[in-house]
DNA sequence: GTCTATACGTCGATAGAC
DNA sequence: GTCTATCGACGTATAGAC
């Protein structure tokens, strides 16, 4: 859900006093992503990301309502379809397509920093934009995970003795505890362990 | 390393002028634990947190140096050995031990908040506290479960064809996501999942 | 050594001028 | 639609009382 606000991007709403607001949007918030994935998730005040920007904080505040809302756009924008760099493979694995998005990722650490700040902001109460975001993605994520691994349960690829759901979850918890291990020591089996979580799922010789 | 200050535990270092200042500085850590463990990472705050114990938030910073280091020592004194409330059996599996840590952690959701709070500032640059804390646990329970899987590998309780440090690594990290994603669903198969992994590492029949 | 009082700069949010 | 001004709360630092 990139953006609630617009309720259908089929009949383009952005027309009279809308165009230039929702264009300087788009501005800023693509100026917003340029700085987040070069240089993380520090320097994240609405103050120190207006100066980027060149506008003051409470300009950021009249189109994105509070700090936390601003972060969840600059993820889902970057990270929005059309943006990524290259779809995974149709007949690849659950844990493969994580594998390449683990590895697309390493270019862009400062977003995965913004990831996880969302994530364990998320958790705590009283942060309701930051969790609307974090449980619709796992939510999402799991779902799609899971459908894929029926499909390749008929196709002989996932071994069949395993529950889907309970492997979506599994797939997306590895990953993301994966990243976050190598992102604080790069000796962290990452990729070793999705091999192995890769191999264990599929069916037995 | 619940307190690096205090060099050796073994000669009781608590004594004349020392006495009261490290009897005060635990009587702090467990209120806060207290705090924490009922409430959560919000109000965390030093202001808050010093209105909760009865003093001022300088008193605070003596002890603890910085909001930071609090943070740390609260989760490390929280789950340091002997306030455990049950050690793990001597034969249980790695991803045994994780279930019956994700169980007991489920009564005290504010630390497991607080743990995941400190992952994500320890990504951040800038931290070192929190880096230190986090790349320290990680490199220890992996290193810890790794020699667990070795010798069940032994004992022929998990399947011999895997790297120990692989399946240290993605036990901690399916570990971890699980209970982020649980945190924030408790429709998530928390525990689904980590009994499906501890089938997958098991010798095959 | 223990702890309070106080001050500094920054923060997110908001009100109101233009 | 964007600014300036202002608010209360924050983490940190320091001086000095005891």
């Amino acid at each position: 859900m990139p953006d609630e606000t617009l309720e259908n991007p089929e009949q383009p709403r952005a027309r009279g006093a809308y165009a230039k607001g929702i264009a300087r949007r788009q501005e800023i918030l693509d100026r917003a992503i340029e700085v987040f994935a070069e240089r993380g998730s520090d320097r994240t005040s609405l103050r120190s990301i207006a100066r980027e920007v060149g506008v003051t904080h409470a300009a950021l505040t009249h189109y994105f309502g509070s700090l936390e809302e601003l972060l969840v756009a600059v993820y889902e924008e970057s990270t929005a379809p059309g943006r990524q760099p290259d779809a995974p493979a149709d007949d690849a694995t659950p844990v493969e397509m994580m594998i390449e998005s683990a590895r697309s990722n390493r270019a862009i650490p400062g977003l995965v920093q913004l990831y996880s700040t969302l994530v364990a902001t998320a958790l705590e109460e009283g942060h309701p934009a930051a969790r609307t975001f974090a449980t619709g993605r796992f939510t999402r994520l799991r779902a799609r995970l899971a459908e894929v691994v029926r499909r390749q349960q008929e196709s002989g690829r996932i071994r069949k003795d395993v529950d889907p759901d309970a492997v979506a979850a599994l797939v997306v918890a590895a990953s993301d505890g994966l990243q976050t291990q190598w992102l604080l020591d790069e000796s962290a089996p990452q990729h070793e362990a999705l091999a192995l979580l890769d191999r264990l799922l599929r069916p037995a010789l």
